[in-house]
DNA sequence: TATATTTGCATCGCACACGATATAAACGTG
DNA sequence: CACGTTTATATCGTGTGCGATGCAAATATA
């Protein structure tokens, strides 16, 4: 029982941490096609969906820091997917905006989630597990990242 | 139905990617009084439990290539946590082994698993859904890994 | 046995992640 | 209005991850 707990943080956490590569490296073959990488392809859906954000919208939405988004986002902008300026009623602010090529790239990438399904979805695992598994998965998410904040502030 | 399913893999996929990131975040203040990384951590963990592995057995249980694991080694012996040898059977192998320091951290890192579960774990997440998690996730580790081994071969 | 192939490890280049720090704009308070 | 604080973003340094490539030892095959 006790000891069930004792190593359960290792049997959770650590697939965990080789889920994320091996699903990183699952989209790898379709976000090639597209040219960008797995943190680029988010940035584009949260754009997608939202034609303008700053960077710290960006950043709340991905749950990732300006120093990781900031460079990230001029590799974007060399590649010509998104466009950055300032925004004029707070000049802190950098507003970030899809460019022609980055809002065309969304049709190109329509097919992606379905594919990764279809790579997952097997005899082994039904779409009722995946489903759980997002619960849960996004109350860990809460509870970790009510704690980063909690401890921070 | 059909909606579901094509945004499923963006609900899940997404979800391990931050979750994955939260987790070395939570895992960081302890091991920060370790003086190493999570990457680090998971290395020390397969040597506790196996006192000599090969550079290649090492990247089959983390799941990790050489071309990352060479250089995370290479800083784990300037740290004096483990000892790199050629193995004499197999001039190719590299031979790795934990130094006096790499064993007695073993002791240190006891509680780290009990502290992380008890972040983890609470009204919102029981026992049994890091229990569902973790088979869920092994499940999916299995079927990816052997995608891509598949494909590569 | 000579040669081609495979295997094990390392190096290089690039792209994240993130803690620490810097900087300028906006805000709050006296 | 001056000035300390907060906020938004950027930069730097370090440590992963990983595709591509290199190289030497081991193995397979002619």
């Amino acid at each position: 029982m006790i000891d069930t707990q004792l190593q359960l943080a290792n049997q959770i956490c650590f697939p965990i941490y080789s889920a994320s590569r091996l699903i990183t490296k699952a989209y790898k073959p379709y976000l090639d096609e597209l040219g960008i990488t797995y943190p680029q392809y988010l940035v584009l859906m949260v754009l997608w969906e939202n034609d303008s954000l700053s960077v710290n919208q960006i950043t709340e939405k991905l749950l990732l820091n300006t120093n990781t988004l900031s460079p990230l986002l001029k590799r974007m902008e060399k590649m010509e997917l998104i466009q950055r300026s300032r925004c004029t009623e707070d000049e802190r602010s950098v507003i970030i905006k899809l460019t022609a090529t980055g809002k065309q790239l969304k049709t190109k990438a329509l097919p992606i989630p379905e594919k990764l399904i279809a790579e997952i979805l097997t005899d082994q695992i039904q779409l009722e597990d995946m489903l759980q598994l997002k619960d849960t998965l996004c109350a860990l998410i809460t509870v970790l990242s009510n704690k980063r904040n909690s401890v921070a502030s």
